[in-house]
DNA sequence: TTCAAAGTTTACGTTTGCGTAAAGGTAAGC
DNA sequence: GCTTACCTTTACGCAAACGTAAACTTTGAA
């Protein structure tokens, strides 16, 4: 049991991950994470990191909040057997699409290598 | 001069793709793509249908309109020199984000495959 | 105890990316 | 010339993801 007790205040976790308060009382909001209250504080632990973590990763992903919170809730499931076909389900459907990123990114990248060059040489060619 | 002379509408580009006439139409808006017009109707070549591909891998990327514009309009300027740094600046900022977002896929398929073979798992053992 | 810094709730505002009528124009076949 | 399928513009609607302002409360330091 590796149970960091670390403590974070609102404010420590939006410096950390860039983002502001209001975005993570937003996710509050839409229930993708519940931090405990000290009073009326919010008091975050390392597993509310962790999850801001996630959430963040599924945004730069460009998913839904709605769509991370499916996802993050199968984190929680594993003991459970009902959904189970549901989630392959939800799993491939994903694996498809990032998949699909995948290809795009390599191959945007590869562009951005091309235009450099060819913005490069022009440099070099003295301007003109 | 391989001068492809093939002409579509703009059903038959939003059936290829798989998107609306209207979301074609809103690109049009937002000036990413410009079809010539015989009298009132949009006539689209192999120049705008490629555009079209562009649009539609920013989306997947999470690329804003306004964003994938940007980026688009980087590779009409191949002669041009006066912009050249900032687009330098331009194409690096989006490979270190693009970097980034091939890491949290790759990460996030390894989960899945974990998450899988557990679920699968769970279901071999007999629903129990 | 007084003051600043940070936190809280409430609630309206804003941008993006189309959806969805409404109301009609056009092209092609019969 | 009529029908049908497809196209057009105009414009209001809407959900998502916060921004932002207002009006307070809490906490910690001086």
């Amino acid at each position: 049991m590796t149970e960091d007790k670390t403590e974070y205040s609102i404010s420590d976790l939006a410096k950390e991950f860039e983002i502001t308060s209001r975005s993570i009382r937003h996710y509050e909001d839409e229930n993708l994470i519940s931090p405990l209250r000290r009073g009326v504080h919010r008091i975050y632990n390392n597993r509310d990191r962790v999850r801001l973590q996630l959430i963040l990763r599924g945004k730069r992903l460009g998913f839904s909040l709605a769509e991370i919170k499916e996802i993050i809730d199968l984190y929680g499931v594993e003991g459970e057997q009902r959904q189970t076909e549901r989630l392959l389900e939800l799993i491939n459907v994903r694996r498809e699409s990032l998949k699909q990123q995948l290809q795009d990114i390599k191959y945007l990248l590869k562009e951005f290598d091309v235009l450099e060059t060819k913005l490069l040489e022009t440099k070099l060619n003295g301007e003109k």
